[in-house]
RNA sequence: GGAGGGGUUCCCGAGUGGCCAAAGGGAACAGAUUGUAAAUCUGUCGCGAAAGCUUCGGUGGUUCGAAUCCACCUCCCUCCA
């Protein structure tokens, strides 16, 4: 048995693998190259990006050289893996740029350097772009059966489902994929590809074209689909995705993400995102059992990820407003302590007058998309202004009243803020 | 190329001339309760303080009145060739 292999089946990050036993045996036999690809939808990857990444870490601090595929050539073509409807073809050099930024992020997770399993980055659009259609059709082509193709669950709702649909080119998708796996078996000797449970269709057409078109056995090995036990999306909050780029997602709201998490996921993100051991895991959770009121799991989560994906720095300025934010008295905080939250990413707006409505105020930001709405949110008792309850939707807040004449704290809800800074 | 079916407010989806800012569901938001949970209950969910205004793929038309009828355009789907 592989050790590798037992410690993320203890995880519950293996949906299902090609040849359970031999795979076993190929990764205890010596170092592998396993690849996995990330296609280009958007100029960052979000949190749905994270456990294929975490996981060819693992791989890596086991010993085996990891690649990451960044899908220079499939981002044009869009993969219909269940997909309901078909999508908008991006204009090549906007795909080339995500690439670019793309590439960056996925290099933060693994080491590159001298050693034997150093990382790399590869772009499919270097092989693919090379190929032209008759040799495409010719050597690829004639190893798939559209037979087989449609049949595959992953297409099967824009074949069966009225008012879908499925063009040629996202069809062709899975035999472009295929046709890496093939390719970098034979470039770099890649033997496994990792992915989501919803690429298995598009793993084991590798695994075929590879054994067709190069006469070697390779191996497919998918992560279970991250679920929420609400049944709500993963990795979209009301603010929308959680992105892994600091400019579009900020350490604080990416730490706060993490800090909201369900207690019935919690123990199993723990194991899914974080590398502390299955066993230090069940000891969290068992003394979360016991103690009443707030269990620690989430704050470990939060600190853990943050850390992995905006390192110490990140996490600490995510800590900061957190604990300003969230624990205790606000008049607590010094004038520097104020200026270091907008520093840190706590949405803040500047105000160029010397007073406003609290309408205004609240407008102004992303705290109420309409007049309508942030009259609402006050005559709820939603909103608080440096920490004090307003109930009159008339109210004005003045310069004078801002803290150092500076700063004015508002606050939505439970647990959205926003920092006026007057000028 | 031929025949047919569609495009409704964040999503799904009802609505075939006035009672429609548009059913229902989902998502979302706020309050109570709590642990910055879950579950539950209450409320909100086009804009506007209101009068009212803007919306049902686009443009134009019929009508006192159109999401609903007509014309053209556009995008999508299904089947046949």
């Amino acid at each position: 048995m592989n050790a590798l292999i037992e410690d993320l089946k203890a995880r519950g990050l293996i949906a299902q693998t090609t040849a359970d036993e031999e795979l076993h045996e190929h990764l205890s036999s010596g170092s592998r190259t396993l690849y996995c690809g990330f296609d280009p939808t958007a100029d960052s990857l979000h949190i749905g990006s994270l456990v294929p990444l975490l996981i060819l870490k693992r791989f890596q601090e086991a010993g085996h050289k990891p690649l990451a595929l960044v899908g220079g050539a499939t981002g044009l073509i869009g993969d219909p893996s269940f997909k309901a409807a078909e999508r908008k073809l991006n204009s090549d050099d906007i795909v080339a740029n995500w690439v670019d930024s793309i590439k960056k992020q996925v290099s933060a997770f693994i080491e590159f350097g001298e050693q034997d399993n150093a990382a790399e980055v590869v772009n499919n659009l270097d092989w693919i772009s090379k190929m032209d259609s008759i040799s495409f059709l010719r050597d690829v082509g004639k190893h798939f059966s559209v037979n087989a193709m449609i049949q595959k669950e992953s297409v099967k709702q824009r074949i069966d489902r009225e008012g879908a649909g499925i063009s040629f080119t996202e069809f062709s998708y899975m035999l472009l994929q295929s046709y890496d796996f093939a390719a970098l078996n034979k470039e770099k000797n890649c033997t496994l590809q990792i992915g989501g449970s919803d690429q298995w269709g598009n793993i084991t057409g590798g695994i075929d074209l590879t054994r067709r078109m190069n006469q070697e056995k390779v191996f497919g090995l998918t992560m279970p689909l991250v679920t929420k036990a609400d049944g709500t999306k993963f990795g979209k909050t009301e603010s929308g995705t959680i992105w892994l780029d600091p400019a579009k997602t900020s350490p604080y709201a990416f730490f706060q993400f993490w800090i909201t998490t369900l207690d019935a996921d919690v123990y199993k993100f723990l194991r899914y995102f974080t590398f502390l051991t299955v066993e230090q895991i069940a000891e969290i959770e068992e003394t979360d059992k016991n103690i009443k009121g707030r269990p620690q799991g989430q704050g470990i989560l939060a600190r853990e990820v943050t850390r992995l994906v905006h390192g110490e720095e990140g996490l600490a300025s995510a800590e900061r407003i957190t604990e300003a934010l969230f624990s205790g008295n606000l008049s607590n905080l010094s004038e520097s302590d104020l200026a270091q939250l907008a520093q840190d990413g706590l949405p803040a707006t500047d105000v160029n007058n010397d007073s406003a409505s609290i309408v205004e105020l609240l407008t102004s930001c992303e705290l109420a998309a309409s007049n309508k709405m942030a009259r609402e949110f006050v005559n709820n008792g939603a909103v608080m202004v440096n920490g004090e309850k307003i109930t009159d939707t008339e109210a004005t807040i003045t310069k004078a009243d801002a803290l150092f004449s500076r700063y004015t704290l508002i606050k939505r809800g439970k647990r959205l803020f926003n920092l006026f800074i007057w000028k």
